[in-house]
DNA sequence: GATGAATGAGTCTTCATTCAT
DNA sequence: GATGAATGAAGACTCATTCAT
């Protein structure tokens, strides 16, 4: 190839969506952010054919990220317990030192933009935190959720505990923590 | 008057907007709505006076169709438990009978569109579950949480629990029990 | 008849009418005038079928009101110079204490909205002073200028005169006596 | 650049605005022009992003275009008089021969829309004939006229002058020096 | 006659996408 | 590949006028 399609400018597309997108929604015209990314507004388009490609695009890496956020360091021999605590910490850390990411990633599922294919390859990168989860169900150390359950009430309580954290950064902890043991209670046998 | 405004033109065209923006988000065009309510496009200006405040408007009347449904026949004299369950049920068979409405508001609450006003109108109707759980933790029936974070806890496992009764039918009561067990372990002090 | 169409109420859309494009141009809408008139909007349709009937009747009011400012105490037997200084006079301060109404006309006038019968009918009261000019060029008084063009200039310099001594109240006469000599320098034989 | 804007396209703009505006008045529709330009209904705002600034550039191009005609073989060392009808000539003429211009530079200048810069630039490139002028009051060769007074004036004079010419135009130089004899005899000291 | 809600064509402007350079 | 001007289909909102009450 001639010229090479860059990645870094792939990347800065991505960076300045994320940004334009958190700020003024996922309604914010593309020129913004081939603006924002120092690039010709038809340039954009020889990176993601249509809006709708770079919305997908973008739900995968942020889904990677994240996933590599969560998943570094997993204490894979440890307890359940401890091995979720690992990946509430994670998680929440995430979520408060990537506002925008977090902003766009929620935007991004409820648009009714994503398709089942992007849905797909955004959870696949979180499958070991599911088997590990489903281990833990069936040794009986968690009460008797379905597992979808279990994931879904993980996500939503992390979710409000993030957005506590940010709200009260100096307690920022004191969340995390008190987030954390009202799931546990919540959800382990004893 | 001449014809006065009609109380029924008004809610077909709330209720056409609770359908359309369900259906195709908050971006949908005012005209969708006239048209699904039966009117012409400027019709709906005489009623609203702009799309925001057709937004805002529309915030305080699912918020007080469900606060209606949420404090109906509520066990003022039962126990904090009895009291929590009885906001629980209420709260996610609405959620699951109103799937238009729970989308819509939770577009609402996500789209800055709201004004502040609205918000505090909002809320207004739930201030008596407020007192009842600020009562409750005082007690010591409940773990010593932040009220707010109580609320916003509450919130997202009712959420969840919604999706899941939305998406298994038949197990919606199983569902139902099961989140509220969760939550309650989560919260209690013993 | 019944309840005879008010004179009050067609001379309070009249008037309204006047200020509102004085202040927002005739593109005003209707409903600012018949809201200023305190009327309902459609009541400004039994007394002129459509705007520019509205239009063309506030400009003949308008003319009527200004030819009777400035015939009343006409000198008739005075010589042509008094008479003139007197419809200058008589015109310009009618001006400057209907500033309304002026600015009404002028925009009237380009409007292209009067039609040719509106445009007789304002200019008819004015015919004393036709007559009384084209005498006087008769006469030898003045120079031998066209009569139309005589007294469009007539109305030029006026015009001038008006936006000096509305602009500087303070020396509102002298602008009156400055313009009125530098027009009859302009136009008289010797 | 891919494509630059071209200069014919924003004249071709201009041009058909002038047009428009002249006919129908500055309510005129923008897509008007730009169908009269031969362009898409978008591209006009991608050469004036509004109808205001688009309404400013006109402004400024006309008065560009008339300070040219005015000013091009100014007799600077012919008496006050001879440059004095040369610019009443060129104003004059030009008024004739650019009817579309002249109409809407008027419309311009009642209407509202000119910012406060818009207006200093265009009378920028008249300063001169301020000058000439104000020299020639200190010496006594004109009347003792306030200088904007005189300016007005003789604008308002050139302005019927046009209207005579343009409507007769036979005889439009008799009313040229016609009218340039009336305004002279009424500025001049003797 | 008076009222004002209802109408819908018309207006300016935005924006995803294309394509000439 | 990169650029950014060109496109034209929407979209929110306005307003003269009509007509049911």
């Amino acid at each position: 190839m001639a010229r090479p399609k860059s990645d870094d400018k792939r990347n800065a597309i991505l960076s300045a969506a994320t940004q334009i997108f958190a700020e003024r929604g996922l309604a914010a015209p593309t020129s913004a952010i081939s603006n924002l990314a120092g690039i010709a507004e038809g340039t954009l388009f020889t990176y993601f054919s249509n809006k709708d490609e770079l919305l997908n695009e973008l739900y995968r890496e942020i889904k990677l990220d994240l996933a590599d956020a969560m998943m570094s360091g997993f204490p894979r021999k440890k307890s359940v317990r401890t091995k979720l605590r690992h990946i509430w910490d994670r998680y929440t850390t995430w979520g408060v030192t990537h506002p925008d990411q977090r902003k766009v990633l929620s935007q991004l599922q409820l648009s009714g933009s994503l398709t089942l294919e992007s849905k797909k390859a955004g959870s696949a990168p979180f499958s070991e935190i599911e088997a590990m989860s489903k281990e833990a169900v069936e040794q009986r150390i968690l009460r008797d959720i379905p597992l979808e359950f279990l994931a879904a009430t993980m996500d939503a309580s992390a979710q409000t505990t993030m957005s506590f954290m940010a709200a009260h950064s100096t307690s920022a902890e004191k969340f995390q923590r008190l987030g954390f043991e009202t799931f546990w209670k919540g959800i382990s046998k004893k």
